[in-house]
DNA sequence: AAGCCAACGTAAAGGTTGTGTAAAGGACTG
DNA sequence: CAGTCCTTTACACAACCTTTACGTTGGCTT
């Protein structure tokens, strides 16, 4: 079961929340103040926080800051309109999102989903007993953080393994430009940002130095696939 | 029990719907200010609003505006005969419909109808325990976004997909070609609007490749059916 | 039964959008 | 300040969706 805090001062709203999560099969809780908030999300008992910028008391971002001190919890920030500055500093402080108010319950759902997969992406990279793994000619060894055509090892860069890792962790699977972006690149993908592009098509050049065989798929408008070979 | 709620400030024309809806069972309330009907709506108990355009105090587009800010609930926009900048902007801010004034009981019915089917399509539609279904040798995978026609995978466009899925999740039953355009190409269907005809078309002939058997059957005038192959 | 017409099937053309990639531009590092 | 890496720019292309056009089908009228 899914749990997820909500830390504002506007009662009404974490009521009209509630409500939603709660049809979406959700666990939820909502507190209106910040200490009391930051000392709910440290005992890690929730998948992710719904932090408010503007609190009486103790400011959101300060909240933010100690959290991170303590817990990587998923944390979706809620900014007044034109709260340009916070949204940035969020941001960089370890939110995950943010999401400026008003927002339709619509979309805070998109978000809080997307924020929970890109979690389980994470989640399922990490685990270790997979730290060696074999798909369609490729091999990775996370240990020495390479991966090897045939017998060939490949020259990434950082962030070419990053990339080439996640795929290869989640073989089979598509992995949207989107998630690729943030987990990989560490940044939202903008329109008209090319840049995953780029390192997927550099990717490619460096394989097909060793096997013409099409290893990474594209899924017009979802994302990228590594095929497995045979099932 | 199917709840309506009417926000027209038009008294005469509100006493004439109740009577033909609740003819027809359906629970009906009507308000004549936009404050209040926005109010009403936002309470979550009605499972569908009528909403005038022109309205004293609240502008109806205002009042669609906010309520989309706390609420999913089907909206009808009634709009003056001719406004037909309203009904563009109507559909944007997220109404499900509009019907032009004055209308037919018949119509509004029609239409009411026609919305708390598709409704019922999407709810239906996001029932995640279906994520893996079978039907006549075609196998979905919605966590792959794939169908599989025996063993062989379908190489499918985003929107053949949707349309599949859709099918597919509602095998046996008549889907209706507006409701295939709205949900799967997100918008209504035009006279002389053959795209949909042509996924399908597209649809067939990839499956044709793996099964000649018939799967997608045509109701004329009344849509497709997925055949469910033996009871 | 013939004829009409609207709905449908589909090939081909048209237009739009996302993607591939070379090359140039920045940013950072040692 | 040279080298490496990431990003941006620019253009080409391919995939995709829609439209057009014409043929076919099925229901309805006369």
């Amino acid at each position: 079961m899914t749990s997820i805090l909500m830390i504002d001062d506007d009662v009404a709203l974490t009521q009209l929340v509630a409500e939603y999560l709660q049809l979406d099969g959700y666990q939820f809780k909502a507190v209106h103040q910040g200490p009391e908030g930051l000392e709910l999300a440290k005992s890690n008992t929730f998948q992710l926080v719904l932090l408010d910028i503007m609190l009486p008391g103790m400011d959101g971002l300060t909240v933010l800051k100690q959290l991170r001190q303590h817990s990587y919890c998923p944390v979706l920030m809620l900014t007044a309109r034109g709260d340009e500055i916070d949204k940035v500093v969020g941001l960089e402080l370890g939110a995950d999102d943010y999401l400026a108010k008003p927002f339709s319950p619509r979309e805070l759902v998109a978000r809080i989903k997307a924020i929970l997969r890109r979690v389980e992406l994470i989640q399922h990279q990490q685990q270790p007993q997979l730290s060696a793994l074999q798909v369609n000619g490729l091999r990775l060894d996370s240990a020495k953080r390479q991966v090897l055509v045939g017998e060939q090892p490949l020259i990434l860069t950082a962030t070419e393994y990053q990339i080439l890792e996640l795929l290869l962790r989640h073989a089979g699977d598509v992995v949207s430009k989107e998630d690729l972006s943030q987990l990989a690149l560490g940044k939202r993908l903008q329109l008209y940002d090319r840049s995953l592009d780029m390192h997927i098509s550099n990717i490619r050049k460096k394989i097909a130095q060793y096997d013409e065989g099409e290893k990474i798929q594209t899924l017009r408008g979802l994302g990228y696939v590594l095929l497995e070979g045979e099932q």
